[in-house]
DNA sequence: ATAGCATGATACCCGGGCGTAGGTTATGGA
DNA sequence: TCCATAACCTACGCCCGGGTATCATGCTAT
């Protein structure tokens, strides 16, 4: 009998690393299984004994990456706090997650828009469904945060689903410019973290004339 | 003799609004000549006559879209008004262009990094040399407006450098969810542009010193 | 040790897409 | 009227890449 539990060095979950820092740097379109395949020093072959076509590949790193990011997010949710310290606390959690994870990161921003109406199979939509719902669920979660936030008077008042948009935009958008440089480490990237987070909450404007505001 | 002056009917603009509804739509590597020629209502011949190549057109398109953002960024940044009005006029630009013409603002984005170092000949490495000093002039211009404006005491201290990276993201960000609707007018894409860039200048937390107060 | 299955490599098919060669129509000047 | 050039269309060459079929090599249990 199989060990058969997920260790790290797994061959699909070897597969999935593989095919995450491929797609993040040609795209899906750009990548070919072979590309995939000389990330991981291998060949076609092991590619296609776990994945049923390139497609599938990609949604299930894609529903890899949701499935961490929804769990991470429900901790702290479900965690202790007032909501700006879990709105705070979930948005340095993503935050970190894309540092960490960049390639699945990156992904996961592609597959959002992807059109891939084509060349999907009926099997293929309902993982696709899987992701949408995973994605959504995060994000009522935010929002529902938010909300909690603005009647405790801790949140200035707005449309959270409005809002929730430029926040984790300027998240996502991460991918576009942030690549780990030698010299990072979990403290460099939790500062920077730090930073994007803080912005996102308190903006920019200096607080009338009062000194700058310090929050909890 | 040739009118030659570009009507907006020029094949050429045809083209590059036909290219920028077809890689919107399926990114670069995802669209095929043929499908902007359809986009087009005409055939690759037309195309290949005014463009060297599928990575050229590409390239023009998102040339394009960046010299129109810096020319209305530097209009802003010249014009009036203190650090923070022209903070605020700039982000309202790009938010309007982004909306305004959501195909060129998706290609600009997906072209930010892409990799073309293969399947791109010495001449187009110097298009997009000329995208990307476009690009930094135009983050330069507002790393320089929020410089002044801290100086004035009108925004909070900060790494402009760094800051600067998630509000232009959030913007961007606007090509993956904004959707054109039917009853969209000037007016109602300016209110969701000013929502959106209030928050990017205000952030979220309650401004009010409020003491976290419990539930009644 | 050997049957049988899990795992992976190799060779191949075939459709799609970029770019091109050469034909065809429109335009304008002499 | 006639030719030159621009503007565009058609048909094809050729390679690339997804997917499959087949072959090779383990590992496990009896």
């Amino acid at each position: 009998m199989k060990a058969s539990g997920r260790s790290k060095s797994d061959g699909r979950t070897e597969i999935l690393d593989a095919a995450a820092v491929a797609f993040m740097e040609y795209g899906f379109a750009g990548t070919s299984i072979d590309m995939v395949a000389d990330v991981l020093g291998s060949t076609k072959g092991k590619i296609y004994y776990h994945f049923k076509s390139k497609t599938s590949l990609f949604l299930d790193v894609h529903r890899e990456t949701m499935t961490t990011y929804i769990e991470a997010v429900e901790a702290v949710a479900k965690g202790p706090g007032t909501p700006l310290d879990k709105l705070r606390g979930v948005l340095m959690t993503l935050a970190m997650q894309v540092m960490e994870r960049l390639p699945y990161a990156k992904v996961a921003v592609e597959g959002v828009d992807m059109h891939m109406s084509r060349s999907t199979t009926p099997e293929q939509r309902v993982v696709l469904r899987e992701i949408i719902d995973l994605r959504d669920r995060g994000e009522t979660i935010l929002v529902k945060i938010i909300e909690d936030g603005i009647e405790q008077g801790l949140l200035r008042p707005c449309n959270p689903r409005l809002i929730v948009k430029p926040m984790l935009g300027a998240l996502n958008w991460m991918t576009v410019w942030y690549r780990p440089r030698p010299q990072d480490t979990p403290e460099t990237r939790k500062a920077l973290a730090d930073t994007l987070v803080d912005y996102l909450l308190n903006g920019i404007v200096s607080p009338a004339p009062a000194e700058p505001r310090v929050i909890a």
